[in-house]
DNA sequence: AATCCGGGGAG
DNA sequence: CTCCCAGGATT
């Protein structure tokens, strides 16, 4: 049997039940792929469920605020993509007469659609036999065919999408791609996968050359780098004072507090802390420490300290994103996890 | 070519 | 801890 008869047999017979499966319209399928985007299937399918259930169509979808689509898309991280959604579904609105594309040449060219979206949606809504080469795929091949090419190399994505595109069955696009993709989730793991059961383990390369563990090979990752954000916790009756984060860094259009970054732990004990924070804020400040989160993400640690401020007096001409917002409507705003969960352990009862 | 952009789960 | 997930945009 063929490798690629071999992995349909096995998907047929070992597929998880995924709701985006059962359709082939475009919208539905567009909202699972970029959910999906560098996020685990269980991680994100109660955010399908959700995005679909608010928005049925993509005229809903861009008709919503980008605050209401951030505020879904809250706690799944990498919030460009909620973002881009929302262009892309006014784009679809105005260029695409309310269809959501199905061909690749239109998809791509889309806000947040790549050449892993455009060939996944393309062939899933209308069986465009373009080969969708993600996380999964690259492993499936580089150990089947024992490549050590680096994946994240630029000679390595042309190297396994040539490939991928030449295996690529013709005869039904959709079936093959979602095959491909699932037996690399569930059979090919990136960690001790059950090669012993395996259906393609006696003409596989890495299992045959003990290289499994080897492959795929991968080039170095970026030391993350150490951010100490002090956030400064205010309020003034039922309000707190908050800040929706700018351009130019992580979660942007999210809503933090005051914040002062520092190079290196501050000492707060310091009164050249102190006289930071109060050229900050004004004049008279006192603060306590409330709590520490170390907070990790793809390429820095973030040290959050929450202090509470008392006797403030703001330059709102230097601090223009902020604003005063009622405790009760303060669940309303996108967050970052970080935000959410510290406002969960420390003002929950206070926001009803 | 390298770096940025989140958060979670497995080992 | 480390690795990686149905990647894409930006420099």
């Amino acid at each position: 049997m063929t490798f690629q008869n071999e992995l349909i047999n096995w998907y047929n017979q070992n597929k998880r039940d995924l709701p985006w499966r059962h359709t082939n319209n475009a919208y539905i399928i567009w909202l699972s792929e970029i959910i999906l985007q560098q996020t685990r299937v269980e991680q994100g399918l109660p955010y399908f469920n959700k995005f679909l259930e608010n928005f049925p169509n993509v005229s809903d979808f861009a008709s919503a605020s980008e605050s209401k689509v951030l505020k879904l898309w809250q706690g799944l991280g990498y919030y460009s993509r909620g973002r881009n959604m929302h262009a892309t579904a006014q784009i679809v609105m105005s260029d695409f007469n309310g269809v959501f594309p199905t061909l690749y040449d239109d998809l791509i060219k889309l806000k947040g659609i790549g050449e892993y979206t455009a060939a996944a949606i393309s062939s899933f809504s209308s069986g465009e036999a373009r080969a969708v080469v993600d996380g999964n795929v690259f492993r499936v091949l580089a150990r089947y065919y024992g490549i050590n090419t680096p994946i994240n190399s630029p000679a390595g994505k042309k190297q396994f999408y040539t490939l991928a595109n030449e295996l690529m069955f013709k005869e039904d696009a959709a079936l093959y791609n979602q095959a491909i993709m699932e037996f690399g989730a569930m059979q090919c793991k990136p960690k001790s996968p059950a090669c012993n059961i395996c259906p393609l383990n006696q003409t596989c390369y890495a299992f045959n050359n003990h290289l499994v563990k080897e492959l795929p090979v991968k080039i170095g990752k970026a030391e993350k780098k150490h951010r100490f954000f002090n956030y400064f916790i205010c309020t003034q009756g039922d309000e707190i004072l908050v800040k929706e984060r700018q351009a130019g860094d992580i979660w942007q259009h999210l809503y933090d507090f005051p914040l002062i970054e520092t190079l290196e732990l501050p000492n707060w004990m310091d009164p050249s802390f102190n006289n930071t924070v109060k050229d900050f804020f004004g004049i008279n400040t006192e603060f306590t420490l409330i709590s520490y989160k170390k907070h990790i993400l793809t390429h820095q640690i973030i040290h959050v300290h929450f202090f509470a401020l008392k006797n403030y007096i703001f330059n709102f001409s230097k601090q223009k994103e902020l604003n005063w917002v009622s405790l009760s409507k303060l669940d309303e705003l996108p967050q970052p996890k970080v935000i959410h969960d510290f406002l969960e352990d420390n003002f929950k009862n206070k926001m009803e």
